[in-house]
DNA sequence: TTTGTTATGTTATATTATCACGTATTGAGA
DNA sequence: TCTCAATACGTGATAATATAACATAACAAA
């Protein structure tokens, strides 16, 4: 991810969780937007248990249930995704919107890229159609270099 | 999936495999060709440890390590893929083919189809082109439900 | 037959995730 | 405002998945 003010990504990704549980009149607990907000520390997956030891300094009686109930909730409300390949747990770039998406996940600086293409899309619809298979939810992941590291690394 | 003689699947699943061992020169031992049997028994996936309870039967001092190692080898070899939204795995069909594969999930019978299509391929490829994202490896899955079980299920 | 490499045996432990049950909060309706 | 039901959280235990570390065995090439 090339430099940029995260405090925005941030204070984007919080302003819309807040907006939308607001609309969707579900409760956005202190501890659910603490995690949320930990998630978005940056453009990097983070593990269920690295986050619990981030929670601690904000709730020293945080538990494994206590981080696994708040990403229920919050990949629940789309605001979080599960990144199927290195079981951790990304922010949700557009939470209001319902797609495909696409995750490039960096294996050397560990930032994940959230995508959506009509042309995947449309392949993925077809061959369910063919398949006549009924989906009820879906993982694309890639794992590889991102272009970032492809220009400054070595290998 | 719909009936059919499984020996055929599984002899040829095996024999593939030891074709195709022997032209890469490497060992397909007794323990590595059993865990291939053990995970072609049926189309569903197989989680490691019901795979380990199996591979008792054959070999009664098999330990956790005894069934990681041979799938590794064996998914290393091609011959066994992963499932990453199950944590479990499952016989490769077209073992000598590289290509994009898409894993259709029944989430009622548990049966994992494999298919392949180029439009998700050209897909996939355009989007890692105008990310320029290098690929090391790439995980499609679709939970859902597959035909047969839409026939005779009821909800 | 020696020797280096690969595979396996074995014990321990790390990592990831859920359960069960009790308490506390919340918010809607009486 | 009070009550109640639903939802969220606290807490301890444990399940499920996976790897590390180190010793021994089997193999294959010289």
């Amino acid at each position: 991810m090339s430099a940029h003010d995260h405090a925005v990504c941030l204070n984007t990704a919080l302003s819309r969780a807040d907006a939308l549980c607001e609309r969707r009149g579900v409760r956005f607990t202190p501890i659910r937007r603490k995690v949320l907000e930990l998630i978005w520390a940056n453009h990097e997956s983070i593990k269920a248990y690295d986050l619990l030891e981030a929670l601690k300094d904000f709730d020293a009686s945080a538990k494994p249930a206590t981080v696994y109930r708040a990403l229920d909730f919050l990949i629940e409300q789309g605001l979080v995704h599960r990144v199927e390949t290195l079981n951790a747990f990304i922010g949700c770039q557009q939470p209001d919107i319902r797609h495909d998406l696409l995750f490039l996940i960096c294996l050397e600086c560990h930032t994940v890229e959230e995508r959506s293409t009509p042309h995947l899309s449309q392949a993925v619809a077809s061959e369910l159609a063919s398949a006549r298979f009924t989906a009820k939810a879906q993982t694309f992941e890639i794992l590889g270099r991102c272009q970032s590291c492809a220009l400054t690394g070595g290998d």
